[in-house]
This record gives structure tokens, sequence and C-alpha cells, in this order.
DNA sequence: ACGAACCAACTATTGCGTAA
DNA sequence: TTACGCAATAGTTGGTTCGT
């Protein structure tokens, strides 16, 4: 491991100790992806209960992750998803999609937080925060959130995977694997690709011209494609 | 323009427990 | 003792945007 520092609850606590009733953690998964939508969880911890081996969810096997989730939606004093969708992430850039499906997540929190603990960015909204930098490696708080949206967005992949089988989605989850580059190049992009990535606008791009080529390949078997 | 930040899967390499 | 195989670890690759 590149950078050691290990996951602790010492932003937390010194937001107890500075007044803070509940200080919610906040971070995305997805940003590479070239399907889907980017995904953003907010988590409440209960000061009074704590978790052990909750970190990095990049550190963690599928199996943990989904334990940990339980763990942490039955102990939370509130937790929520938020996401942004490819046509959002293609309209405003992925970036500000992150901060979009993170303010959805903070806002659905119920009770309200009162001290955010943001992962890297800082987030419109009128809530005091703290941004750090490899959050969710170095806060509790931060960890739990990003473990619950990764495996709230894993789940969303294999049920579109269901759907476009196409792409491997289960696998790669959405991911430029070579198996979905393979699905991209033959089947052209679907609604819910990123078509502001290179990857895709190429994908759609050659199999424009393709077709444009060979009247023929437009009868090709083709899945259920968005049209474009 | 370039480095640092974020996202994650894939691949190859180790290490360790257990079975033959 | 050797062989197999799963699990954890490290390194590579590939997506984007921000800030200096």
């Amino acid at each position: 491991m590149k950078r050691p520092s290990r996951c602790s609850r010492r932003f937390e606590s010194q937001g107890w100790r500075a007044g803070h009733q509940r200080i919610a953690g906040v971070d995305e998964v997805g940003r590479g992806a070239l399907f889907g939508p980017v995904a953003a969880a907010a988590v409440i911890l209960d000061p009074s209960h704590r978790i052990p081996g909750i970190q990095d969810s990049k550190q963690l096997s599928p199996r943990q992750r989904e334990e940990l989730a339980v763990e942490i939606r039955r102990s939370a004093l509130a937790w929520a998803v938020g996401s942004a969708d490819a046509e959002e992430i293609d309209r405003i850039n992925i970036y500000q999609a992150s901060r979009l499906a993170m303010r959805k997540a903070v806002l659905q929190l119920n009770p309200p937080p009162d001290l955010l603990l943001v992962d890297a960015l800082r987030l419109d909204l009128a809530i005091p925060q703290i941004s750090i930098v490899r959050g969710d490696a170095r806060s509790v708080s931060i960890a739990a959130a990003s473990i619950l949206a990764k495996v709230e967005r894993d789940s969303w992949m294999r049920e579109w995977d269901r759907i476009y089988p196409q792409y491997q989605l289960a696998q790669n989850k959405g991911y430029p694997t070579p198996a979905h580059r393979a699905g991209l190049e033959k089947y052209g992009p679907t609604a819910l690709h990123r078509r502001s990535y290179s990857p895709v606008a190429a994908a759609a791009l050659a199999l424009r011209s393709r077709r444009q080529a060979s009247p023929l390949a437009s009868h090709l078997p083709s899945p259920k494609i968005a049209e474009w």
C-alpha cells in the first residue's frame, strides 16, 4: 500500500468534542465507470456503537462489504443513498455529478447532520463541513459511507446486467474492462452509458459508420439499444 | 500542461492451510 | 513432503476533473 494511513475516529472525536451531535460521513463511488449512475452515501454513525472492521471499501472483499453494510444500516443514527444518472453526468460532468449525488444523499438524512466529513471535495450546502483527502481510508464515517454506496451501486449493476447482458456489468460494474469494451464495440452504447466518456463516444461513432458503410449491418442482432 | 485527486477491475505474485 | 487452491497483496491500466 502506498499510503499506510489507518482508518480511525479522530475526525469524529474532534467533532464530538466541539459539540457536534450528528456527524455524517459522505462518499461517492462509480466515477470511472462507463455505464450507469455515480452513487453516493451519507452516514451518521452512533458514537456509542463501534463496528469492528470498518475501513475503506476498496480494502474489503465483496462479502465483507455486504456484511458490514448490514451492520452499518442497522446501527447508524441515519443513512441515505443518492445518485446522479448518466444523463446528468453527460450534462454537468462527472465531478459536478458526484457532488450532486452526495448532496442528494445528505439532504435525505433524517435527522439532519450538523457536521459533514466529506471525501476530498467541498459540497454546496449550508452545513459545516470538513473535506478530507483520502477520507475513505482515514475516517470511519466516510469509510462507512463508501461501503454503503459501493454495495448499493453494485446491486444496481447486477440488476442492469440482466437487462443488458452483453456488457458483463455484474462483473465489471460498468468499468472499462475488455469484456465491457467488446460489448460496446459490438452493440454500441445503451441509454444508460455515459456518452461524454471517450470510449463510449468512440464506440457509438464506430457503430454508426459501420452501419452507414453496410446497410446489412443495421439488421445485425442488436439488443435494447437507445435511439442515437 | 501536468501532477494530484477521485473512481475501480484485472493480473500476477505470494503465503498459508489442508488434502493426498 | 508435495500439490493444490483459495485469499490477501501489489502493480498495471484506464476513466475524468481540479488547481497550480
